[in-house]
DNA sequence: CGCAATCAGTTGTTGCGTCAACCAATGCGG
DNA sequence: CCGCATTGGTTGACGCAACAACTGATTGCG
């Protein structure tokens, strides 16, 4: 019974505990924060972001999908809830009528720019505020070397970023 | 209508975009590998090796579920389920009649033995091995900083690292 | 032109986590 | 001691996500 598993070094294995705690830890806060003050939950709040960022306002179930590392079975239950509270509307795409076209609604609009604030600041809070500008740097490739594994295609950080923490304010004027 | 939010600066959001989209993608692909391999999830498997790392490889509930950052209902579900498989015991607790503890069985035990080499590989593959000596001191310095604000207490992260990723053999010998 | 394969989305079922309620044991102040 | 709040843990109900199955539209290919 030969064991030729390479098994963690005390440095590696420090790291990668830190490393898991984190992604715990990390959803939990977002998700309390958001759903405390604005009814929201983190998945919820970044999908209306990615529609509300969008040309139009309005984009495909499939890509919002992919952009927020959703199946579809839950993107559509999500939608199917965030349309009864009256946050998006829902319509068939008219060059393809298999697709379904979703659009934020001026009160999901309302919403996210009142959510916005709060979560900025929860993020400063929790992480940001944490870090020296280096260590932002360092993060920012670090975490990049790792999505480049775990996300090749990069469905997630896509161009413009569905999670993005700018004002939103020129969406709703 | 003044905003006197500091919104994102474009490195900060470019830094939190990825370390969002990190926290996102890592459970899945922890718990999709030894879901697939071994039948645990990822929680499943952090609570055996917590308690297999134990004295005697046994543990009080409440501390399993602090260690593991679990609710208390949430690990009495998961532990029954195991305590079902045959993979860990519960007994009242001699000293403090109202408490339970939970030991791991040698079923347990030769579970996450076969497991443990597995998973290790997956986290090499999707992480360390990314990652030069030096941004993995980087990236423990980060993560701790950040746990520092999320888990005040330290409540993961404890001495005998609940996710420790060493060979389980000293516990089946 | 017609049929098969694929794609986009929705719906139903199952499993897990959270919340609230509950029971039992402890311990602490009178 | 006795009463009552607190701690440790379990249970049940509800909500959300994953998976599978299904409908309808589109593409491709003979």
């Amino acid at each position: 019974m030969t064991d030729d598993t390479r098994w963690l070094a005390p440095e590696e294995s420090a790291a990668w505990v830190r490393l898991v705690a984190l992604a715990e830890l990390l959803p939990g806060a977002l998700d309390a924060q958001l759903l405390r003050d604005a009814g929201l939950t983190h998945f919820e709040y970044g999908a209306l972001m990615a529609i509300a960022a969008a040309p139009s306002r309005t984009m495909r179930m499939t890509e919002l999908a992919s952009r927020t590392n959703a199946t579809l079975p839950r993107l559509s239950h999500v939608a199917k809830r965030l349309e009864e509270r009256g946050l998006i509307e829902r319509f068939p795409c008219p060059e393809d009528r298999r697709a379904t076209n979703a659009t934020i609604t001026r009160a999901g609009l309302a919403l996210i720019s009142e959510a916005a604030p709060g979560h900025v600041e929860t993020v400063r809070a929790n992480v940001l505020d944490a870090l020296a500008p280096e260590q932002l740097e360092q993060l920012y490739v670090i975490a990049g070397a790792v999505l480049a594994r775990l996300d090749p295609d990069a469905r997630l950080s896509a161009t413009s970023c569905q999670f993005s923490e700018g004002p939103v304010d020129h969406v709703v004027a």
